[in-house]
DNA sequence: GGGTAAGCGGAAGAATTCTTCCGCTTGTAC
DNA sequence: GTACAAGCGGAAGAATTCTTCCGCTTACCC
């Protein structure tokens, strides 16, 4: 985690400068929507937000006029520590390794954070900390992918967009088993690390070009947030 | 699709017998719910589909007075279909392909249909013709994998509930790529086939237990679930 | 045809959530 | 200490959606 000292600053939107209480504050409603967010996901009352920071919903539209932007604030940090992974993993001299070790610490991420779950998946133009986290990773893991082509250990149609189905994927099983069955994703790993070992049993499905990909990662907002909850 | 012509019945539930125009509207709501379900998922709001259908709100809630209630009735021919294409399955002499196809046509229903992507890793215990549908694709498919293991092609530490697992990856994929991307599923699917294949290169963690994995199915309520009680 | 209960649709009330507004409080500079 | 702008919280208005209610209509039986 990088220094977080000064008061007016996260995306790299300079603030004209926050008086300390408002600079405390803002500090509490992005750990606070972390918190929540890793909770419940990306779909939160924002109400619930600024009480769990214990601040008013006023405070809250103050400093993040929108859900994308606190969205961002709040998970620029796991976005560096993802990256951080794919540097760890470029630093295994077992490129395989490296390569496996980071999809499992990824894919662990996902598991362990609701809303970075989802995060992963999406893109936000506006936030320029946050996409640089994702293109420094994006870039090292075009680089693991090629060293662990090079070692002979991963099939040669790999592409990088297949991390972002494996991630979606991913997305599905943690979503789906929840707290019910929380290894889950495990094995489904375990059955994709396998299938992207050489030696490729079979061609594969075309996967979709970069561009395709990153228009689907570009929706933004997950689900429409309607349906209040149908209960019973 | 079965007989629809008798009025009042649909999971089972004998409505005493409907009048010929409440019979009327009665399929023209399971339709109108079909068609909305499938296109914007299964949060779309009660008066869409009203709407779509020609009536009132208050003639959809006589006849169906929760979400799932439609919800089963909605997919019944879906999940039927989906039977049926178990069924097909085992039609197949070749016990890998029949297995293989299967998995196709089950994904490629995941993503025609957005509602029923969401349905399939879903249980709704009230619903009894639903169910019923459920639970002989599972027969057909516990059968499905012991061919396909006496064959020698299917890997031998493949359970059944490897295909819920699948059927979470390929919805969350489905869910994230969307129209941007609507061939993707396919690549997530060749994969799995592949890993699914013998020889099973190396040991996968546990899968989880079929109880667990049934509780995950169990939760109610699809898309972003918040606390139930929200706690505050 | 006529009586009757089933059926219908839209309005209305309740519950959420989003977002803005406004008067009061408080940190900071001098 | 004082002035004042920054900051604050809660209320309030708007928008959805859920669910029920009620007076009017109509299919069905005789």
């Amino acid at each position: 985690m990088a220094s977080t000292d000064t008061p007016g600053q996260g995306t790299g939107h300079e603030q004209p400068v926050l008086r300390a209480d408002a600079a405390r504050n803002r500090e509490r409603i992005v750990s606070a929507a972390c918190a929540v967010f890793s909770q419940r996901g990306l779909e939160v009352a924002m109400e619930d937000i600024a009480r769990e920071a214990g601040v008013g919903v006023a405070t809250l539209y103050r400093r993040f006029p929108t859900r994308e932007a606190l969205i961002a604030d709040a998970f620029e940090h796991k976005m560096t520590a993802h990256a951080d992974a794919v540097a760890d993993a470029l630093e295994d001299p077992d490129p395989w390794r490296g390569f496996c070790g980071y999809l499992e610490r990824v894919c662990a991420m996902q598991a362990a954070d609701r809303g970075f779950a989802s995060v992963l998946t999406l893109t936000f133009p506006a936030a320029k900390g946050f996409e640089a986290q994702r293109d420094r990773a994006y870039r090292g893991f075009v680089e693991l992918i090629q060293r662990a082509k090079n070692a002979g250990r991963l099939r040669a149609d790999f592409v990088a967009e297949d991390l972002a189905i494996l991630l979606m994927a991913n997305a599905g099983v943690v979503e789906g088993t929840g707290e019910a069955a929380p290894e889950t994703w495990k094995r489904l790993l375990g059955y994709m690390i396998q299938s992207f070992a050489t030696p490729a049993p079979q061609p594969l499905p075309d996967p979709p070009s970069p561009t395709l990909m990153h228009r689907a990662l570009l929706r933004l907002r997950p689900g429409p947030r309607k349906g209040c909850p149908p209960r019973r």
